[in-house]
RNA sequence: GGCCCCAUCGUCUAACGGUUAGGACACGGCUCUUUCAAGGCCGGAGCACGGGUUCGAUUCCCGUUGGGGCCA
């Protein structure tokens, strides 16, 4: 198996998909899966998207077991190919200028007729067509396709026909003597010993191309999988123009990898059964073809985010730390009180990001309220009652601060002033934290600690009193 | 334009001729509750259309429509 990108921009999540399948079918099959770089398209093909591409992938952990092959260092053997193709007459030269070819392509269009190669280069004779190139006329080179329908045996989509007449001897080598994507492509593919090809969609109507190569290669026809295209919620192909339609956007967006992972194996794939959340080694486990879907889907980021929080409330608390630390850019509590705030609000998140934000609320007192809560909750006599809970909260000795004992305090309190504990409860926890919502506001004054509660306390009945 | 592919809830999908068409995301309700979540329970929501084939079609075949791709 290999997987085939060109390092013409970021790892599409198209692409990741497909390296994906080709990953799990690898490990299924106790096959090989080669990475290959297709960059000889000279043009569009920059040296750092490479780098890019491999640490995408990395991330991802679509680990390969060979490569990367780089297609713009064998050269050599795309040449011995194409003079092989040529002496075996299974390619031609062709001498056509570029104006003739235009011309000849306007004139089937004033006709009506869809342009098709005249195949005039086929009907030099090979020792003419010797004598000219050795002249140095310019040419291209040909494949001479055969003239009978080309099937394809697709995995996915079962007996795939294509008429003679919709292909035409296609370019292989430029005149320049540059070999085109396709020749490039099968020549690798049969010099990797490539059994299985499990691509995008989109290459189905190349495949005849290919079968034909593959023929007049002398070489066996890999088995060709092609799976749907990844969409956009507007139902168009994905692309930039919809957001995060590439890897590392997910990757800084807080997507876990393992989720990503997960996510992008289910959109086609379907194992047995109702089970949505596999481990690395179910889906290597059970991976198959058959259960791969053929049309295209579209990809939705809620259920993408839905899934990221399964793995989060899944993972152990000292790894969900480590994810989330580089996120807590207000700084974050000593490691206990870290521990116990991630148990806290690993429900209440969505990705280490938000993880890290929350961590932080530990950290650092709130730099402001939320607006909408101090119109909500702070009313004419709501100070004097939070003079009044700070009063019993001084009374309870470090020792004995606990969520417990706090709320006790709380409680009695709200009875005293003859109030309902929610009229305490909901400016308490915007003075502690700054917003109206989280976790359960007890454990939060616990984990804050006497020290820390108290002087957010005190800062809030300052700031409503001003 | 020619050729090719695709078609089950809004979305991801299960079903491989006979099912009250199942699950998940999203949505709505209830529950839990100091808030928000998470969880649990419940609910609305789908076989694109038309012909065949068959005792029987979501399922097989053909066409239409609609999406998409490739070539130019």
């Amino acid at each position: 198996m290999r997987f085939a990108p060109s390092p013409t921009g970021s790892l599409h999540v198209g692409g990741a998909r497909t390296a994906l399948y080709n990953l799990l079918f690898a490990r299924r099959e106790k096959g090989t899966f080669i990475l290959r770089i297709e960059d000889t398209d000279v043009e569009r093909s920059r040296e750092e998207l490479t780098g890019q591409i491999l640490s995408a992938m990395e991330w991802l952990g679509l680990e390969y077991d060979e490569g990367p092959y780089h297609q713009s260092r064998r050269y050599d053997l795309y040449k011995a190919a194409a003079e092989r193709l040529l002496r075996e007459g299974k390619a031609y030269r062709a001498f056509e200028t570029p104006e003739e070819l235009d011309a000849e392509r306007k004139a089937a269009e004033a006709a009506g007729k869809s342009y098709r190669y005249s195949g005039a280069g086929r009907r030099i004779d090979p020792g003419e067509s010797d004598r000219r190139a050795g002249a140095g006329e310019r040419f291209v080179v040909r494949l001479a396709m055969p003239d009978e329908t080309i099937v394809v045996d697709d995995l996915i989509r079962g007996r795939v026909e294509f008429p003679a007449e919709a292909l035409d001897d296609f370019v292989l080598v430029r005149s320049d003597g540059h070999p085109l994507y396709h020749f490039s492509v099968c020549v690798d593919d049969v010099d990797m010993r490539i059994s299985h090809v499990i691509r995008g969609d989109d290459h189905l109507a190349n495949t005849p191309k290919h079968v034909a190569l593959f023929r007049a290669l002398g070489a066996p026809i890999p088995r060709f999988a092609h799976l749907g295209m990844i969409l956009g919620t507007d139902k168009k192909k994905l692309s930039k123009r919809h957001g995060a339609a590439a890897v590392e956007e997910w990757r800084d967006a807080g997507i876990l990898p393992e989720a990503l992972f997960n996510f992008l194996a289910l959109l086609g794939w379907a194992p047995g059964g109702d089970r949505e959340i596999l481990t690395r080694a179910e889906m290597e486990r059970e991976f198959s073809l058959e259960r791969v879907g053929a049309s295209p889907s579209v990809f939705d980021p809620e259920k993408l985010l839905w899934m990221n929080a399964q793995y989060i409330a899944r993972m152990p608390a000292e790894e969900l730390l480590e994810r989330a630390l580089p996120h807590a850019a207000g700084g974050a509590p000593a490691r206990d009180v870290a521990l116990r705030a991630i148990e806290l609000h690993r429900p209440r998140v969505r990705t280490p990001i938000e993880m890290g934000r929350a961590l932080s609320s530990y950290a650092a007192d709130p730099s402001e309220y939320e607006p909408e809560g101090l119109k909500k909750h702070v009313r004419p006599e709501t100070a004097a009652q939070l003079d009044a809970l700070a009063r019993r909260l001084e009374g309870i000795p470090e020792g004995e601060w606990t969520a417990a004992s706090t709320e006790a305090a709380l409680r009695e309190t709200a009875e005293a002033a003859g109030v309902s504990a929610g009229k305490l409860i909901h400016p308490t926890r915007l003075a502690l934290t700054g917003v109206t919502v989280g976790a359960p506001l007890f454990d939060v004054v616990a984990l804050l600690g006497r020290e820390t509660s108290l002087r957010r306390l005190a800062r809030f009945r300052e700031k409503i009193r001003a």
